[in-house]
DNA sequence: GGAGTTATGGATAATGATATCCACTATCGG
DNA sequence: CCGATAGTGGATATCATTATCCATAACTCC
């Protein structure tokens, strides 16, 4: 509202969440530890445990512990949406009524609450209708996250 | 991402501006004072001190000091839009770089941030599209924000 | 000009999201 | 079985947002 960088229409946690599997979609086979992952997404190891974990328990990733476990995508990344993804973590909160304070009688929107609602489904429906696999590169090819993510592992992987 | 309700795809910040720019637009004529404002909106009138201030400095609204000071809209209603006052108080974020904590050297997103950025490109698009006078009804007709805030104003001014 | 009213601006407190840390459990390889 | 590895779950710290409070400035009416 005043100063500098914070509003953000996705928030932190769905951040790291997408970048995750985004990243265990462009390397199937075996899986991925968190420290493996954390690296290659510039996401802090320890808070992403918990995000991890919000995904298995959604049943968007498959977790397996000891010596070879890690994460990997419980389904194929073209059987898993966008909006799967977010909703594990950070469910997206449609308008059903009135946000004012009070039980809500009404079973219909005001003007503005209902444009809200409006966009809200907008982005719903534009993430419920992206899978993973239409974010990884055509042909389970490698695709950086973003080209500053390949000059990371660029550089951290000789 | 565990148990209940937070998220919210627009911050409450947002929701007070909103309802009351929306009320102003309902009220033109006379100023109203920020306690009638947030009265009528369900809104703290502490808090929405500071909403009002953001909204006057960004030029949507209009303050005046005194006995019959208060706020009005420092334009017409249908030359304000939503995505204004959005941006007045909570400036909606594009994403015009990579997230990934680096110098961004890419000119272009991967298709992650690409889809991101095409949501928010598409809420910035629809709240830029819709004018306040579209929120309160035609022909200038005082309509209440809901159903609800309508029953408050019945029961509070008997 | 004085009294009362109302916005302004800054300081401070409470709340929620984000981040860190540690003990525990499951799994694998010997 | 033993030790190492890696996820699980909970406790706690940090930080931004939201909310509250107070002193001050501007304005109206008398």
């Amino acid at each position: 509202m005043d100063n500098d960088i914070h509003y953000r229409m996705f928030s932190q946690t769905v951040e790291y969440a997408l970048r995750a599997v985004v990243w265990l979609a462009q390397h199937p086979g075996k899986p991925l530890t968190r420290q493996q992952i954390a690296g290659a997404t510039q996401a802090p190891a320890d808070y992403l445990a918990k995000v991890m974990r919000a995904l298995g328990q959604a049943g968007v990733v498959q977790a397996g512990r000891g010596v070879h476990g890690g994460f990997m995508l419980a389904r194929s990344s073209d059987a898993i949406s966008v909006l799967e993804v977010v909703n594990a973590v950070d469910p997206i909160r449609r308008i059903h009524s009135c946000p004012l304070d009070l039980p809500s009688h009404s079973l219909r929107l005001c003007p503005l609450h209902r444009k809200l609602d409006d966009a809200v489904a907008q982005i719903e429906a534009a993430l419920g209708s992206t899978r993973l696999s239409d974010l990884t590169g055509e042909g389970g090819q490698v695709r950086p996250l973003c080209e500053a993510a390949q000059i990371v592992r660029g550089a951290a992987s000789p």
